[in-house]
DNA sequence: AGCACGCCGACT
DNA sequence: GTCGGCGTGCTC
């Protein structure tokens, strides 16, 4: 008796090879099995798909080859996870076998069948003590609001994913805490997935979720899944998921596709947040797919009879226009919970139109007065910019020499700190010249700022001010450069909760996720750049930061009004007069939501039509376009090609990075199934336009199924 | 995608 | 003379 394991191996779609490699096996195996296989020269590990017994037609005895290795140990990834992973690699458009192994962890590849034995034992092992731990008291969990409870109540008989609509500090985490409970105490087998948006804000939800459940669940029970952890702990993390020994786990959009073969509740946290999407290998969303998720796990549930659910809450204060859409319609639950715990009202808003402001100025003096006020009263402010570095440009104001990167159609950014200027699209850095390297005149300046120099200015305009013990105010900067290392980020958060700091100074990462309960000034520079940019989303994306980062202050009601003073909102901005200040005036995410889905709906755009870009990535600009022209003319007659709008290539906003340029093809539609059948009879097509003449440079190309900007 | 094989520049 | 750059082609 023989068997014809259908393999999927780290195979992308555009490789020319079908979804699934045959091989021969002695053994049925069960569909989910991991394997290795040989392919080529070498030995990879694969994933089995199904396993007929009859030999597979049209491939030659001597062309299958024997299945080398069956990772036994290893319980077969289940049925629901498989569909979850079919259903991404068809609508992202992306291999079968290159979203399974992006699933698993990298070490599995190569790992030995003996050393994974051993890992399996131990991991085992780990799991037979873990019941012998002390059992400490369990953690009591506070009391809720009204409003919690209620959405707590919901939540645990939703027939639908849920919106957990609550401001900044209205208490969405204990929400989410209890929610897990309450999952974890109706099964014994049940597992929680909970996402965060960026690996930063891991740390501070772990902590939150151990004190509330190590006592009750061991150590054991929380795992964290995301990029920043070693191969090892990746690995471990993952079988812990994988085997159910793990009853909770953390982490970010990777995690989204870990097996859990007992989940009853995924929490996407912040579920607006643009990282969800990922923006390399397959575009998937993690919110989108934890949607499909949990309705895979519940068709599976309800077919095994019994009323158990797997649960989806999306929680935010300024959901994603697509989730509040989904809730209008009423395809998901809103839940809203617009009370901040302990009564603490939300930020005044203090808008200050620049065009009114002495020209040149970064901060307008009255912000400036206004924090040092603040400061001499011992609270903290934070001050927004989003852009690292000194100064964005270096210019010659003699001949006009600007420092342009030399491999991409950007300028490097001054970094005063070390002298650099450094390009933050390929990262590289030279050191800033003496003189202007056209003309050697040594005049040449940085034009516009960044957090560096704000950080110095505000230390410049603050030093006289004190502090109530009379020491002098001090400034900090926290900005992907200032965190780097390993640790500092961590260091600078505890030197700003210990109120070293008075003022601190950042980019997007302060407006995220961290309480700093003396806040009760958030100020927002430049904040309205993204809106002169041509990118439809540029209203949505400032409503939610400068919502989060106006969240973050006043969070401790008994603190502001100990105080007696309101905290606020400070944003500088050249248009006042946009709608968008009127509503974040009055802390009204619906209205705004209404007025942007209102254009959205006008101009055909998501979540009303549907897009997908062809990007391409070339020698030259004009061999990508021509690459994708061609594969546009190439569309005709292909199902589906009258229900969609094909625009002609444009180069990208950034045209060259690295040397290589880059341009890009709008696909708009009007439904989504008309889509993604045409990007499925689309894709052969994508594969042959490679070999035309026109095309010739084209190093590679890709299909972004819902782009978050185009 | 990996990863082999294969052909041209700066180093032990 | 090699090490190594990444261009081209293949994987049941």
């Amino acid at each position: 008796m023989a068997f014809w394991p259908n393999v999927v191996v780290a195979t992308p779609a555009h490789s020319g090879v079908g979804s699934s490699l045959t091989y021969r096996s002695e053994l049925s195996l069960t569909p989910g099995t991991l394997v290795r296989v040989p392919l080529g020269a070498r030995e990879v590990l694969g994933v089995v798909w199904d396993c007929p017994p009859q030999p597979p037609e049209g491939l030659t005895d001597a062309q299958t080859r024997a299945v080398a290795d069956v990772l036994v140990g290893l319980p077969p990834l289940n049925a629901r996870w498989r569909q979850l992973v079919k259903f991404a690699a068809q609508y992202y458009q992306r291999g079968l076998g290159e979203v399974a192994l992006a699933a698993l962890p990298p070490q599995l590849r190569d790992l030995s069948t003996v050393q994974l034995a051993r890992r399996l034992k131990k991991q085992e092992k780990a799991r037979g003590t873990a019941g012998d731990t002390t059992p400490s008291p369990p953690a009591s969990a506070p009391a809720l609001s009204d409003e919690q409870q209620t959405a707590l109540q919901t939540l645990d008989t939703a027939k639908a994913p849920v919106l957990l609509f609550g401001a900044t500090g209205s208490g969405k985490t204990e929400v989410y805490l209890q929610a897990t409970q309450q999952a974890l105490e109706a099964h014994t087998d049940a597992q929680v997935l909970v996402m965060v948006p960026e690996i930063n804000l891991t740390p501070q939800l772990e902590a939150r979720f151990r004190e509330r459940f190590e006592p009750l669940f061991g150590a054991d029970a929380l795992v964290c899944l995301h990029s920043g952890m070693t191969p090892a702990q990746r690995l471990a993390g993952w079988l812990a998921a994988h085997t159910g020994q793990a009853r909770i786990v953390l982490g970010t959009r990777m995690a989204v596709l870990a097996s859990l073969p007992g989940l009853r509740l995924i929490v996407v946290d912040e579920e607006h947040d643009p990282s969800y999407k990922s923006q390399e290998g397959a575009r998937y969303s993690a919110r989108d797919l934890a949607v499909y998720r949990a309705k895979v796990e519940n068709e599976a549930l309800s077919a095994q009879g019994g009323n158990a659910r797997c649960q989806v809450v999306l929680g935010s204060a300024t959901p994603s226009l697509e989730t509040w859409h989904a809730a209008d319609q009423g395809r998901y639950l809103r839940l809203s919970m617009p009370a901040r715990i302990g009564g603490g009202a939300l930020p005044r808003l203090r808008l200050v139109d620049m065009n009114h402001q002495p020209k040149g100025a970064v901060l307008a003096p009255p912000l400036v007065a206004a924090m040092a006020e603040r400061i001499a009263r011992g609270e903290q402010c934070m001050v927004l910019l989003n852009r690292r570095g000194y100064a964005p440009v270096l210019a010659c104001h003699d001949c006009g020499w600007k420092s342009a990167c030399p491999h991409c159609s950007a300028y490097r950014v001054f970094h005063k700190l070390d002298r650099t200027l450094r390009c933050h699209h390929c990262g590289f850095t030279e050191r800033v010249p003496r003189a202007c390297p056209d003309c050697g005149n040594l005049d040449i300046a940085p034009i516009g700022k960044g957090t560096e120099q704000l950080e110095e200015q505000l230390a410049g305009l603050l030093a006289n001010v004190q502090r109530p013990d009379g020491s002098p105010a001090r400034v900090a900067r926290m900005d992907a450069d200032s965190t780097r290392l390993k640790g500092s980020l961590e260091q600078q958060l505890a030197t700003m909760h210990s109120g070293e700091v008075d003022v601190l100074v950042g980019t997007q990462m302060i407006a995220k996720g961290h309480d700093f309960r003396r806040i009760t000034l958030v100020a927002g520079i430049n904040a309205d750049s993204g809106l002169f940019a041509s990118d439809y989303r540029a209203p949505e994306r400032l409503f939610a930061l400068l919502m989060q980062a106006g969240g973050r202050a006043g969070r401790d009601a008994a603190f502001v009004n100990s105080q007696g003073s309101a905290s606020e909102m400070w944003v500088q901005t050249w248009t006042p007069q946009h709608p968008l200040f009127d509503a974040l005036r009055r802390h009204d995410f619906p209205a705004f939501a209404a007025q942007q889905l209102a254009e959205r709906e006008n101009a055909g755009m998501p979540p009303f039509g549907h897009q997908a870009l062809l990007r391409a990535d070339a020698r030259s600009q004009q061999a990508a376009q021509a690459y994708l022209n061609a594969a546009a003319q190439a569309a005709d007659g292909l199902p589906h090609r009258d229900e969609i709008t094909l625009y002609p290539a444009v180069p990208l906003t950034i045209q060259r990075v690295a040397n290589v340029e880059r341009a890009q093809l709008l696909v708009e539609a009007s439904s989504r199934g008309a889509l993604q059948r045409f990007l499925s009879a689309w894709q052969p097509v994508l594969l042959e336009c490679r070999a035309l003449p026109q095309a010739r440079g084209l190093i590679r190309f890709a299909v972004d199924v819902d782009p978050l900007s185009i």
